[in-house]
DNA sequence: CCTGCCGACTAAATCGTTTTCATACCAATC
DNA sequence: GATTGGTATGAAAACGATTTAGTCGGCAGG
C-alpha cells in the first residue's frame, strides 16, 4: 500500500541509508540531502514503518498495559491518565484485559510475541507473582497500585495500605466513634489485607473502641450493599471503613434504604476518591490515592528502565490524604 | 534475548522453513517433523516474533481502538467489552486516547506507522470526518457509537438517535407530562443534535405539550448540575430528557439541593443506562444502549473487512429500550 | 607535497519471519 | 518399468527498515 524507504531512495536518487538517516535526528546528513529526501518522501506520502525498524533496533515503543479492574470507575481515571502520559512519552499502550484470567502465562506470551518494550501491571488485586512472571521472561515491568513491600522483587509504585489503614482508623477515632467496623474488599486482595492490618493495629491502641469486621466478595456496589444489609440485620457499628468507594456507595444505599442516615446514624469512610465520590449527591468522605503521582512515577520508572537497562526493584510509595466530605460526623474542635 | 527461529532450526537440524511451517497450522509438514521442531522449540523457550512475521504477511492483528470518552463511566463498560471481545477474536487493541485532540492526522499517522490491521473509532462525539481520515489513509475502519446515516461513508455501528429522541418524547407524553424540556449534551455533538430532532419532532405532534430546551457544555456531572441550577432559578419544567446519564445525575443533584424531589416534583429520563444508573441510590429511568450488540457487531464487521477485503459502508443500527426505574412518575393505567 | 582526519555518502549485511521455487521421495497408474 | 501426482523438505528471496564497513573528497598540520 504505502511507499517504502526503498521507493523514496530511488525517487530521490540516493542510497537507502541516506533516507534512513534523514529520518533519524542526530544522524550524519547534510542539510541538502535531508531536503532532497524529505521532498521525495512527501511526494510519495512515505511514512516509516515502525515495526520494520523495531526488527533491527530492538525497540518497539510498545508498552503492555495490563489490568483486571475494568469494572471500577476509579480505573477509568487510571486508564485515562496512563494512556495520555504514555502518549506524551512517545509510547503506545497495548491494552490487556485480564478480567477472568488468573494465569499470567497467556499474557506473558502474547506480550512477548509483540516484543513490547515493557509492561505496566496496573491492578490492586493481582498477586505479585503475576508481575514477576514478566520479569522472569526478561520483560521490564513495573507494578502500579500494587502491594507495598520495603524490598520488593519488582519495581512498584503505589501507596502503603497498612499506613492508610491506620489513617482511616485515626480519622474515625478522632471523630469520637467508639464502635467501629471494617467492611473490606475481597479477603484475598493484598490491599484488603494490608488495610485491615493497619486499621486494626491502630485501633488496638485505643482500649475504649471496639472493632468488628467483615469482607465483601468483590469491589462492587452490589457486594457492598449486600454486605451492609446483612450487617444491618444485626446491631450495626457506628462507623464503617469500607474497602473502596464503590463498596462505600453500595453500603450507603443499604443504610438509606433501612431508614437510617449517613452520617447521623452511621458514618462511612471510603478509599480511592474516584471522581464520582465527589459528586454532590454522593459526597463521600474518603482517602484519596494520588493517581497522578502514581501514574507519572510508573512511567518515569519504566522509561528509565528502558533507557538505562537498570531494573533496581525499588518501591515508590506516595502518601494519601483524607478528603473530608459529608459521610463522617465532624471532628470535635 | 529470546531464541529465534534460526536457533530452533539449527538445534533441530532442519531448515528454517520447516520450523516456520511447524508453527503455522494447515501447512505441509509431517507429524514427525512437527514433533522434532516442537521439541527443539520447547528446549530453547522459543516463541515466534509476531512483528517479524507481520513484515511478510502484511498482518499485525493489531487494532487501533481510538476514543475521546475517557471520563464517562459508560465508556469503561465499552472498553471492557471491546478489549475482551478483541482478545477473543485473537486481535490486540492498541489504545489511543484522543481527549483533547481534534485533528485526526496524528492518530492516523501513528496507527499507520504501527501497521494496524484496522481501526475502531468508539465515540459518540467525534465528527464522521475523523473516521473518514482513516479510510482515506487506506485503513479499514468502523465507527462505533457514531451518528446514524442511511447511506454512510464508512461502516457504522450504533443506534438511531433521532428515533431514540422520539422514544424519550413518547415516554414522557405517555406519563402525562405537559411541560417538557430537553437538557442536551454539547450542542456540537451529533448525538445531541439527532436526539433533539427526534424529541422535538415527536412532541410537535402533541398540541397540548410545551417544549423548552437548553444544552450543557459537556457530558459531565458538573455541567448537568450547573445547567439545572440555572434552570431552577426560573420556572422549571415538569420533566427533563437529559443528554446522558451523567448529565441526568448532575441535574438530579441540583434538584435535590433545591429542596425538590424526583420524580414527585420533577421527572428525569437519561440516556445510556450505564451500570451506575442502576445503583439503588440513583435508580435512574433511562434509555439503554445495547452495548454488547454494538461491540459484537463492530468487531464482526472489522473482522470480515480484514478477511474479505470488502468494506461496504453499511450502517448497523440496534434498537434501544426504556429501562424503567424511579425517576419518572408511573404511566397511567 | 604528504599524511591523517573528518564528514557525507554508498553498498551490503542484518533483524526474524514467510513464501516461492525447486528438488527429492514415495506410491499409484498405465 | 516409465510416467504421473502429490507431499515433504530445503535454499534463497522477499518484507522494510537500521547499521556496519568502507569509499571518497576536502581540509588542516607538518
Amino acid at each position: 500500500m504505502g511507499a517504502t524507504l526503498k521507493d523514496v531512495a530511488e525517487r530521490a536518487g540516493v542510497s537507502r541509508s541516506a533516507v534512513s538517516r534523514a529520518f533519524t535526528d542526530g544522524a550524519s546528513v547534510s542539510a541538502k540531502m535531508r531536503q532532497r529526501v524529505e521532498k521525495a518522501a512527501k511526494e510519495l506520502g512515505y511514512h516509516p514503518n515502525a515495526l520494520a525498524s523495531s526488527l533491527t533496533t530492538g525497540r518497539t515503543k510498545l508498552i503492555g498495559l495490563v489490568s483486571n479492574n475494568f469494572r471500577n470507575p476509579f480505573f477509568l481515571e487510571v486508564f485515562d491518565l496512563f494512556t495520555r502520559r504514555l502518549q506524551d512519552a512517545d509510547l503506545r499502550p497495548l491494552l490487556v484485559n485480564l478480567s477472568d484470567e488468573i494465569d499470567p502465562e497467556n499474557s506473558v506470551r502474547m506480550l512477548r510475541q509483540y516484543s513490547v518494550d515493557g509492561v505496566i501491571v496496573a491492578s490492586s488485586t493481582l498477586p505479585t507473582q503475576f508481575s514477576l512472571a514478566f520479569k522472569n521472561a526478561g520483560v521490564p515491568v513495573v507494578n502500579s497500585f500494587g502491594r507495598f513491600a520495603s524490598s520488593p522483587e519488582i519495581p512498584i509504585v503505589g501507596i502503603d495500605n497498612v499506613e492508610n489503614g491506620r489513617m482511616a482508623a485515626r480519622s474515625l477515632v478522632e471523630r469520637g466513634y467508639k464502635n467501629i467496623a471494617f467492611l473490606g474488599g475481597p479477603k484475598d486482595a493484598t490491599s484488603t489485607q494490608d488495610r485491615f492490618d493497619g486499621f486494626t493495629s491502630e485501633l488496638a491502641k485505643h482500649r475504649d473502641v471496639s472493632l468488628s469486621y467483615s469482607f465483601a466478595e468483590f469491589y462492587s456496589f452490589s457486594a457492598g450493599r449486600q454486605e451492609m444489609q446483612r450487617l444491618l440485620a444485626a446491631k450495626p457499628a457506628e462507623a464503617y471503613f469500607c474497602g473502596d468507594d464503590v463498596l462505600s456507595i453500595g453500603a450507603m444505599s443499604a443504610i438509606k434504604d433501612a431508614g437510617l442516615n449517613v452520617p447521623e446514624d452511621i458514618g462511612v469512610i471510603g478509599f480511592n476518591d474516584m471522581e464520582i465520590s465527589g459528586w454532590e449527591n454522593i459526597n463521600l468522605t474518603t482517602i484519596q490515592q494520588p493517581i497522578q503521582d502514581i501514574v507519572d512515577a510508573s512511567i518515569e520508572k519504566i522509561v528509565t528502565m528502558l533507557a538505562s537497562g537498570e531494573n533496581k526493584p525499588e518501591a515508590r510509595i506516595f502518601p494519601c490524604h483524607l478528603v473530608e466530605r459529608g459521610t463522617l460526623r465532624p471532628r470535635p474542635t
